[in-house]
DNA sequence: AAGTGGTCTAGACCACTAT
DNA sequence: TAGTGGTCTAGACCACTTT
């Protein structure tokens, strides 16, 4: 049956796909959000009445509402209704920017500058969930673009013997595997950044001065049964990498 | 029109509602992918055929796709497919932790260390958009539990005539604002966060050695109509406050 | 008892992609 | 041309919260 709802879009160029509904009216809202007609704290009209209003169809209308969900604007309570949440920067998600154009670059690569054994301690015990004096893989690398190097890393991963490491498969799924993870075997990682001042090893590897600033980047990595595999921390100079985040209206 | 596909819910106890059914068709797609039954770049079946296959309505196949992709396992293509997506901790979203404790703390408190009035500089006109020598109010809190300083904080801010700002407001405006926002003023933030090395003055005002790690938060803060409000940064040494994210596999 | 958001169904039209 | 995901509608039942 033809709905007799639905805006004629007939008229409209190809490929000038219109801007959907739902996000017309999370606009809308959004607008009324920030222009204070809805302050902090408020609860905003029920689903049904927004569809009334709008002549929008009740799941549209939450369709348009989820994105304020996502964005952070306001929150929904079952039985109660939705509510404009308060904007709080401890609830803010930073991504990770600035490595990207590296990591494409056809001259980016990973330099092995050690390897070797090495008996598992604390707290790469406790990390890697293994009993004390553990052989466990000790690998250090430098990521390089051109020869500058970018950053450094290094890690331990737990030797298995149903799971032979080769130094190569070792250098790339080190570099490959905690940039993208290696397919089959990491499905999961924990991360923690931290801020972190260059040594002298690290300053000079890095061509920086000592006590520069930088960021810590320690992991620990899972596989599908959510069982360590490797842990380790990349030295990212506060150049190398940005970590970013907006709250609440979405500045350009 | 009662609906016969509806599985039979009036034997479950009340206040034991069931898992939804998309999600357990998300959790069980997971584990496809997890388990490497679809692995990497790999096209995963069509919502129809998995609609039909799972016996689900194709609504509420798409609703369980929709949390795998916002769990970041799967994207989907207008007219291709949806498609497993390698792990990538660059795409992973740091939250900060640590902190709400404190907050919620009856002993929190900002005590502000200075304010004066102070003529625009770089980089503070670019970021705040105003001309060089333009007057700008300037203050310096130390954000405490207890005796205990915490983290400490100094910013910019425009000194509108239309929009007065006594000593006190700037106090709760720039506490209460930074981390929560000032009701009906402060309608987003962009945020940086850096790596940082205590200065003397600093270290001293923390308790802790000069040159310790710390987090330095750079914010900007703008009205409703996106124009610049404030601007300043908090340090955060590494106890306070902590960066964590998760990728892949949830781990608990 | 009334109102709210959460889940689920069926069916339709569309733009996009690959063949 | 066939198949895919994106948008939209109408209608239903549910658990939860407030009155």
């Amino acid at each position: 049956m033809k709905n007799p709802f639905r805006p004629d879009t007939s008229k409209i160029l190809p490929g000038q796909r219109e801007i959907p509904q739902y996000q017309k009216f999370a606009e809308q809202m959004r607008s009324l959000i920030l222009d204070g007609s809805y302050t902090s704290g408020q609860r905003i009209p029920s689903e049904a009445s927004l569809s009334k209003d709008s002549g929008l169809s009740v799941l549209t209308v939450r369709q348009g509402l989820s994105v304020l969900v996502d964005e952070g604007l306001i929150v929904r309570q079952t039985g109660r209704g939705s509510f404009v949440t308060e904007l709080n920067w401890l609830k803010a998600s930073f991504t990770v920017g600035g490595l990207e154009e590296w990591i494409e670059s056809h001259d980016f690569k990973a330099s092995m500058s050690s390897f070797r054994v090495y008996e598992a301690q604390s707290p790469v015990t406790t990390l890697l969930k293994v009993p004390p004096k553990t052989p466990l893989g000790f690998i250090q690398h430098r990521l390089m673009v051109h020869k500058d190097t970018l950053m450094l890393h290094e890690g331990y991963v737990i030797l298995d013997p149903k799971r032979p490491l080769l130094e190569a498969e070792l250098a790339i799924s080190f570099l490959i595997g905690v940039v993208k993870g290696v397919q089959g075997l990491i499905k999961g990682a924990s991360l923690e950044m931290k801020p972190h001042l260059l040594s002298d090893n690290e300053a000079q590897l890095l061509d920086l001065d000592v006590g520069a600033p930088a960021f810590s980047l320690d992991y620990v990595f899972f596989d599908a049964a959510k069982e360590p595999i490797s842990c380790g921390s990349f030295i990212c100079p506060s150049g190398s990498i940005k970590l970013c985040s907006r709250v609440g209206i979405p500045i350009n």
